[in-house]
DNA sequence: GGTGTTTGGATAGTGCCGTTATCCAATAAG
DNA sequence: CTTATTGGATAACGGCACTATCCAAACACC
């Protein structure tokens, strides 16, 4: 298959799939001569992979690039790959460590993990993007005068460590052992905007439920 | 309090609340001659809650403006304000409807609604932006060859509906009906990337009781 | 075997967006 | 009086995701 095909059977431009060649989003095509390259059945997947993590998943093009450098690196063992690549994703802001706010988040955030028992996570609290984030959120709640509901945070954390064993679930009754960083991955990109839209559809149900149209 | 001091208290830019400014997403302040306008501290809390939906919720400054001014809009009732300003949120691309991925997508998610008895939100599949972001979600999924998981589809709303009853619980227990809207906005804009940093280190946390650090 | 089309590669241009910088005359502060 | 700061208007900046333009080489068709 060639450049025109592969842009027809994706629905992505050429010039679109050029552009991701050039930045290393997608492996070249077999070079059969000056002019021509052949694209197989690998291309058409990963395109569409590539697409969806910047469409659906919203990354940007240079995090795709890390995500799936990480996720085709063979010289390192499959989880430790599956690590990098997901401390790839997230892209908060740098927490202000002399921020009030952000020194009683912390303080907040280390308690939370003790509570759940979450005794794993706590020795990654310096290094993971995963805690950053949190504590970036806490603390621009608390900014804003939200301060009563610790207890909220830990039901919060309960449901998404049951999210979490789902997402795991998915990844192991997965087949093909080569694809298993990439399904999780996917998982980890895809998901986060589904669970979003189901959050937002169970809200309008509940509320539904609870006060009617009105 | 006048500009300077504003931008100080925030750690905002001068120059960058002059552009919230002119771009309605602040309210100008008391004029109190042609050079000098008197700023309080509902500008204060304005500009923060601006900043963490631009900054941790990652709303574009149009988005911004557009969800605020249905905050700010007396002229309806407090339920419908609430739904506009969501509704304002989401942002994902239109689907293309006639895509094959996309009509069975569209399948899935009303069998999915059916099967969990939200007969609310089945009523607004057509109109509600999170359907279909939901059906785009599970279009690129679906795309990538991902398609015996409806019972985890199931599995993942369930625990969606668990998130959504916290999130009404919290906008209840909250005092000011003033702020409740505001509240309610608030939660679903800075939650999401809250959860989505609880539901990584709970996916940290799982993967080291099961595997290890290997 | 000539002719129009398509190829990949290189480079430049486009449009949007969040922010920052520059000027300005009017006014406040010391 | 002097100096600094104010709000307002406008322009400039830097990044990003594409998109368009050229090109010569190679193919596809009759």
């Amino acid at each position: 298959m060639r450049l025109a095909e592969l842009s027809r059977r994706s629905g992505v431009a050429t010039a679109t799939i050029k552009y991701y060649l050039r930045e290393g989003l997608l492996p070249p095509g077999r070079q059969v001569n000056t002019t021509t390259a052949e694209y197989d059945e690998t291309h058409l997947r990963r395109l569409r992979l590539v697409r969806a993590m910047i469409q659906v998943g919203r990354l940007p093009v240079a995090t795709v690039r890390e995500v799936l450098g990480h996720v085709d690196d063979d010289s390192l063992g499959r989880t430790i790959r599956l690590g990098a690549a997901l401390w790839a994703l997230p892209q908060v802001p740098e927490p202000d460590e002399d921020d009030e706010f952000v020194r009683a988040a912390h303080r907040e955030a280390e308690e939370l993990l003790d509570r759940l028992g979450w005794s794993n996570a706590k020795l990654l609290t310096s290094i993971s993007p995963a805690y950053r984030s949190l504590v970036v959120a806490v603390a621009a709640f608390r900014r804003l005068g939200y301060d009563r509901d610790t207890e909220l945070l830990a039901s919060y954390a309960k449901l998404m460590h049951e999210t979490a064993k789902l997402d795991l679930d998915f990844v192991e009754t997965h087949p093909s052992e080569a694809e298993k960083v990439e399904t999780a991955v996917l998982g980890a990109v895809l998901t986060e905007p589904m669970l979003g839209a189901l959050r937002r559809l169970a809200q309008e149900e509940e509320s539904a439920r609870r006060y009617g149209f009105e």
